[in-house]
DNA sequence: GTCTATAGTCGGATAGAC
DNA sequence: GTCTATCCGACTATAGAC
């Protein structure tokens, strides 16, 4: 009752009306002036609470960031078989469709993630390298490499799935994981 | 023996500059005056080639957006067919590798692309979903329409390809095509 | 915790001399 | 065709009053 609005409240706030407007417009766009003025606060403000706007990206790619990392560090402890391959790349899709609505923040402004990453960007690339890699299997040739790399993007349509479409999570999640599971076992073409 | 540069270079100099640019740190990071610096000349010269910071952007993506509305249109003529189906996911792979130098400043911001666009997006839009509902076959259901989306983003992966991991073109093509195909065929999911 | 005010920087774009 | 010089706007960020 110290307050008439609760402190924690406006982080939040602010963390909110970023992601909203991040996705609507990209992060180079919208200006902290923005992000304040939908607060109903003022950029100096919102400076008591994030340090910089880089900041308050990171704040928002971060827990995503955090759990692909998790799913892909996976692939550092399994052993490959078909089984996991499949676990893992469940995973995977599972991580993407929870963060569904961080989506279009990362793929519009891949460069300012990039930015904000900073340090944790080696350890990132790093990590992805030896996931797909892995999901490549056991001696993988380039062509096994492109199909674990197309079976990634594959997934990534989750993102693409407009709120209109309302179809459901697990839908989504069988069919791309099938389809996934399908790039990979895609061998050796019939005809050409 | 007029000039001591001949007069057409600068602006190919200028969009040589700028599509590097761009790909390399985005478009809304790049300014113009790094451009003008890269080519050797200032901001004002740059204005006499290029009208505007948008027009450079047009003139980098024209090429490839006119390339894959053509193959797009192809479904508007052509009867869905498992044949015309490979037939036009082949030539839409195609495109992609074609343009795949593009590639880093479509996928980076696709922002500014659709503002540079502006007026040609909505017939670009249209379009694509055209295609893509093409692509899932005749009656489709929710899940042939997500599948024909992870169809699409798996040729995607041909931009992925870094310049050092140098694959014959050929295989790319082969390789994307076919796990693309496996992801339409991919239906009724065996376990789950 | 929130404000006003402002510093300081850099962006895109134009005018006009050469 | 290229330059110098300059405009205006918007941005991030900080200082200091309340």
């Amino acid at each position: 009752m110290q307050h008439e609005t609760t402190p924690r409240d406006t982080k939040a706030a602010i963390h909110r009306a970023a992601l909203e407007l991040f996705s609507g417009q990209g992060y180079e766009k919208t200006s902290l002036r923005e992000i304040a003025e939908q607060v109903g606060i003022t950029k100096a403000s919102l400076y008591y609470h994030y340090s910089s706007k880089q900041e308050l990206l990171r704040a928002i790619i971060g827990t995503f960031i955090e759990d692909v990392r998790s799913v892909m560090a996976g692939s550092d402890e399994l052993e490959w078989s078909p089984e996991s391959q499949r676990e893992l790349l469940g995973g995977y899709a599972d991580v993407i469709i929870k963060h569904r609505t961080t989506g279009p923040t990362l793929t519009r402004d891949i460069g300012a993630v990039i930015a904000a990453l900073d340090e944790d960007l080696g350890d990132l690339i790093a990590t992805s390298r030896r996931f797909q890699l892995w999901l490549a299997g056991p001696n993988p040739t380039l062509a096994d490499r492109l199909r674990a790399a197309a079976a990634i993007e594959c997934l990534g349509a989750a993102l693409s799935i407009t709120p209109d479409d309302d179809v459901p999570e697990s839908e989504i999640r069988n069919t791309l994981l099938e389809a996934a599971l399908a790039v990979l076992a895609s061998r050796t073409p019939p005809t050409n």
